[in-house]
DNA sequence: AATGAATGAGGGTTCATTCAT
DNA sequence: AATGAATGAACCCTCATTCAT
């Protein structure tokens, strides 16, 4: 039968069935995703799937999860900053090129960029399986841009809903797009514009 | 059932059951809707509400109509300016009105604003049913915006694009923070904040 | 939905699906029955036999309670004793009457008795969808039952025991030996038994 | 905990797995019983359950014979009597007393008498795995009791057939009773007045 | 002795839709 | 205008079992 592909090393499974997840999750959400369809997308069976996760929810959080954890390593690792104390004593320059290769970075995996687009507006809805981890997450982004603006604009909380909502907006709207301008230019350039009222606080 | 028997003449059912699948499919988007459920929310059985609509796809895109007209009537009605060529001698004063009635608008009816919010994401794969209205509703915001802004900033179609990433991305932060900021207030500013840049130019 | 006939003219099919559904759980209980060998059993699809009631667990319920229904009818019917009170005063005949009634007619509908068999074992663990019924009815039978021995033996209760005990006990009997002996026979010898003793009270 | 198994040698696993299966047989029966369940009710991984014992109507089959074999070594070895021939000259009082210790034995092991009770129930279809087995038995207990009885009644077979019932029909009741009386007990009496009769025979 | 991987078959249930009434 | 019946397809998930390790 099949010689080379069919018996590869162990943990390969799990990972190519992750990216393929990250692939139709992107295009049609939870909802819209079924494990048949990722199955066959991998050359799996159903259950083959479920061997490695169990369930479908528990499919999503993997994703999410790695995602997070690969962005994490990509873009935050080499930042010392984590207390709470210490985000307030970033340089507002620090802060925008963090900012900044975050967004690079999402500009370079538009995939994985659409999922997130995507389930976190989904997952608005409680009973959402990604509902905590958004609601996590998206409270944690709102606190932790709001301390890095401490000391730096008049009102760092409100600057930090701006800055949030800018770049998350200029996101879907360049994958509404189909990515027809240079998100990373326009971002850099919104960003300019809002906190430049420093200058006059 | 009792109220059932009062009806109007013009069958009000139809504008109940598009209430409903407001609702519905603003908290699970179109792949998470069922009509089992949008029927039995409305006390309609589901073939009761297929005679009406005929398809899951026409509910959606008749949701879709609907809002777009009411808000029409609501917001754009009063404006004289239609045609393209006049779009660009708006001042920018009532440029900033009128967008911030949409916003205000918006900010009223947030299960409709929510609607709008998940559709739009979802609607991003070419095969959704609301792909093409979505697609084109996007095209001609980013057009109007940026012909408004023609002759009052530097470059109209990149201030456009901030312009409405700022609005979406406003909008979906204020949803997901379960509505705890003051969302005109801050676009408001955030707008202010954008347009600033026309001083130096 | 609570109908005194459950045959109604236009279709029959509901009845014939729980004319099939006693078969076959007869046979296998509820955890060896499944919906799709009760469809095809009455040449009807799945989801055409869930139409009519919804769920698994309802079927079996359907089936019992239908069951119960007829056996009111066809057997307690003519008994005009209902009120706890008159159970009583019932004569002894009367009671071996009624009781005969009943072993003689599950006699004669052996696949019945099985369902009624198996599922009375089946339910008693307390996560089974007939643990209820099961529990009820059999607490129903041993109070009704020691009520009518009420004055007639020196311990109605404990007789109850026996005679309730004795009965489903002979019936198991009679259908794990293929139905080799006379049950009807062999139900009134073991009752002249045990009711023997009242001669010594 | 009881030290009932002799294999304490080096892997008291298998042994194990067969109480943890008597447990869940006892209350779902064969059908609703999962080797998944089974083996993480003890700790193991599914084939490492099949890895002892093959098959899972094996498993079935061992739990059978490992409790029939400890009934035997703790009920009947003590008895001399195996050869049909001799069962006839049995008295009557050790006809009882042996009887009576299995009934005493059965009341102090709740779970595998609900095992038994179940299983019995669902074998009388046969394409049951235990169908052959409980055929047997059953077959061989009224002739056993026949046997027994003869020379002491007048109809031993149809005796034999009541007492095995009234057996079976008790402990029974006393299973959905939740074991709310005296199985023993009650036993006595009930074999008492079936066996009554002699006196006029 | 024991496990992780994988699978074919089947489980109950929901789906949008058609059709006769 | 509205319903009950019915269905094919798809859903997520569990099953017992095999096999290489």
């Amino acid at each position: 039968m099949i010689e080379a592909t069919k018996r590869t090393r162990l943990s390969d499974r799990p990972s190519r069935i992750l990216d393929s997840a990250i692939e139709i999750i992107g295009q049609r959400g939870y909802y819209g995703f079924s494990i048949k369809e990722l199955a066959s997308a991998c050359g799996v069976t159903v259950p083959g799937v479920l061997h490695h996760f169990g369930t479908k929810d528990a499919i999503l959080l993997a994703v999410l999860k790695d995602i997070e954890r690969r962005d994490y390593e990509a873009v935050w690792k080499g930042v010392p900053l984590t207390a709470p104390a210490k985000l307030s004593e970033m340089s507002l320059a620090n802060f925008k090129r963090l900012l900044h290769a975050t967004v690079d970075r999402n500009s370079q995996q538009p995939n994985i960029l659409r999922l997130f687009s995507i389930l976190r507006i989904e997952a608005h809805y409680p009973e959402h399986p990604a509902f905590e981890f958004f609601y996590q997450r998206n409270v944690r982004a709102l606190r932790v841009v709001a301390e890095m603006l401490e000391g730096k604009v008049t009102a760092p909380k409100d600057m930090a809903i701006k800055v949030v909502s800018m770049t998350a907006g200029l996101e879907d709207v360049w994958l509404a797009t189909s990515m027809a301008f240079d998100l990373v230019k326009q971002w850099d350039e919104a960003i300019e514009m809002l906190l430049h009222e420093k200058v006059f606080a």
